[in-house]
DNA sequence: ATCCGTGCAAACGGTTTGCAAGTCA
DNA sequence: TGACTTGCAAACCGTTTGCACGGAT
């Protein structure tokens, strides 16, 4: 398989963590295949996106990159071993971030309007942070709210569709 | 059509409900169908249950319900008119809840081990909020954590799988 | 008469799965 | 060698949609 050579502009870093994803992959006793590593790449190169299965298939040529199975199981399994956290932006499909690039968590504010989706720091809002901890509740996905961002409240004045959701 | 009975043994606060369903989509054009107060009734039996549109269907006889594609649009209708709100429960269906029975809004926990839901009053997270109106951000749907709750971390001790989720 | 809502069935789209071939330890 | 992975294509499943009928305004 081809790579793609994400990342290798945006910071040396992606070295260093693809080989502690390749450690966190084969901790869990799975294998590090090309494919895996590749899609691991996809997410190094723009660790703070949140990318759809299909937006990762299409990054590769058809016949050179892994299929669109392959794409779903690897990332099952990258959540799985907690390299990935899955992410729900309400458009039907799931999308996944890179989870090391956030030690503490975060929720976002999806914009069920214009679809935009902003990211809300963990530490803004202790008292979830402290709900959680006092339920002994271990997340593995970051919480999303849905509704109608600033902008959109301030456009469409009036009644407000639910269109692009 | 046939009615279900819910919520006659739950107290009499229904048919007042009721009414207050009826004006509030009738003041948004829409008619009110006895479909569409069937799947009123529905929820007003338990205000506080998750329903899948699976779920509302399978209550009424095949003949004599609301067709799968009727509930589809009658859920919509009703959480346009903001009588509904939408709950994710990551099982994979749009779950709704009546939105009426609580004013104030809560949060979900979801297990992903063991599919409980567990509701955090929004009261108990006021710097969620805080951010919320920071933002001017307007809610339309109720956030869910997802993750694993006390019980399945201390049953699995070790690893723990995310099967049915 | 007209518009809205319903029911049926077909279409849709993201995701999963069965199976045979390929790959890594 | 033996278990794990991949790829393809078909299956899945919740949801949406086109269309003709029926009821309400």
């Amino acid at each position: 398989m081809g790579h793609i050579d994400e990342g290798s502009s945006k910071g040396g870093g992606t070295v260093a963590s693809l080989s502690r994803a390749r450690r966190n992959i084969e901790e869990h006793h799975y294998r590090f295949t090309p494919q895996r590593e590749a899609i691991c790449r996809v997410f190094l190169g723009e660790p703070t996106r949140h990318f759809a299965a299909e937006e990762i298939r299409a990054l590769f040529s058809r016949s050179d990159g892994p299929g669109p199975a392959t794409v779903y199981r690897t990332l099952a399994v990258l959540q799985d071993v907690g390299l990935l956290r899955r992410v729900d932006t309400g458009d039907g499909c799931a999308r996944y971030e890179w989870a090391p690039h956030d030690a503490t968590t975060h929720c976002h504010l999806v914009c069920i309007g214009c679809g935009a989706v902003q990211e809300i720091d963990w530490s803004h809002m202790p008292d979830l942070a402290a709900v959680l901890d006092a339920e002994d509740f271990e997340v593995t996905t970051l919480p999303s709210v849905f509704g109608h961002c600033r902008r959109c409240r301030e456009q469409g004045s009036g009644e407000m569709r639910t269109d692009s959701a």
